[in-house]
DNA sequence: CGTGTGCCCTGACAGC
DNA sequence: TGCTGTCAGGGCACAC
């Protein structure tokens, strides 16, 4: 399930492979994941060469040498295969540089990509009203405090909104509350801005730690089968329901939906 | 404008 | 063994 980090090491891995290679091959399989490809896309991107590979929340971004930006977004279950031995049949838009293949796979579909100008990059639409990257310098108690003012809705699901935030998901989301104490169900403007300047250096914590944890899975990118491993972690509260709480003194952790989304906590550390 | 709901899609898994 | 149901994930359209 691809999140922030998983999306950085993706970048990452991808960058050692593709930065300055020119792509000479592309091939698409199945034009549509959530949306259409772009319809010139193959034009696009053949021939091109790769200047750089970046990331914006939860995007990628490989910049051509043509002024032109390919976006993806893994969805819930997409990856980047390199140099795969196998197609696999969810292999949907296959790109060839001199000496490496690279697929994006993504068996449910969730992913898209899309082409745009690098000079107009920040208007496209899911970035035009995007808030801070979480571990950047415009994410503070602050800027929090003052999205989440006068605001009913849980944080919860406020820290999920990509406009107050941009990045965090429902893995990280449930993590960064349980590490500063926070009740996912209180109301985001009832939240003070002590606990809110407990929770920002947690946000950056727990997605740097899975950035390093994922980092690991970096060295999968140098093995011929290029076969890219999601990071492995261990989570305090995500998924373990009816589980004791790792705080000495904590309860069983306990899960409940919030906007059709499952939610877990510890009713004992988060009050 | 703020808030809530359902949909997109497939595979894994549980239970019969 | 095969069937059915449920769930996971992020983003967006749409209704109130």
């Amino acid at each position: 399930m691809p999140e922030l980090p998983e999306v950085e090491t993706t970048v990452r891995g991808l960058a050692r492979f593709l930065e300055g290679e020119r792509i000479l091959r592309v091939q698409v399989n199945r034009p549509d994941m959530r949306r259409r490809f772009p319809p010139d896309i193959v034009q696009a991107l053949t021939g091109a060469r790769v200047q750089s590979l970046s990331r914006r929340a939860k995007y990628g971004l490989l910049h051509t040498d043509r002024d032109r930006t390919m976006i993806f977004h893994l969805g819930m279950s997409g990856r980047w295969r390199i140099d795969p031995e196998e197609p696999d049949k969810h292999d949907h838009l296959v790109l060839e540089t001199a000496d490496h293949s690279f697929a994006l796979c993504d068996p449910r579909r969730f992913g898209w990509v899309d082409l745009v100008d690098t000079s107009a990059l920040e208007a496209w639409p899911a970035f035009a009203a995007m808030g801070p990257e979480p571990l950047g310098d415009a994410l503070t108690a602050r800027h929090l405090h003052l999205a989440f003012a006068g605001r009913k809705q849980s944080v919860k699901l406020m820290l999920l909104d990509q406009r107050i935030v941009a990045g965090l998901g429902n893995i990280y989301v449930c993590e960064a509350l349980w590490r500063a104490g926070i009740n996912p169900r209180k109301a985001a403007g009832r939240v003070s801005l002590k606990a809110l300047n407990r929770l920002v250096p947690e946000i950056r914590s727990v997605l740097e730690q899975s950035i390093r944890d994922g980092g690991s899975s970096l060295r999968d990118y140098a093995r011929p089968d290029g076969e890219l491993g999601y990071f492995a972690t261990r989570f305090d509260v995500y998924g373990r329901e009816e589980e004791d709480c790792h705080r000495e003194d904590g309860g069983v952790i306990r899960r409940f939906a919030q906007g059709g989304r499952s939610t877990w906590y510890c009713p004992r550390c988060q009050r």
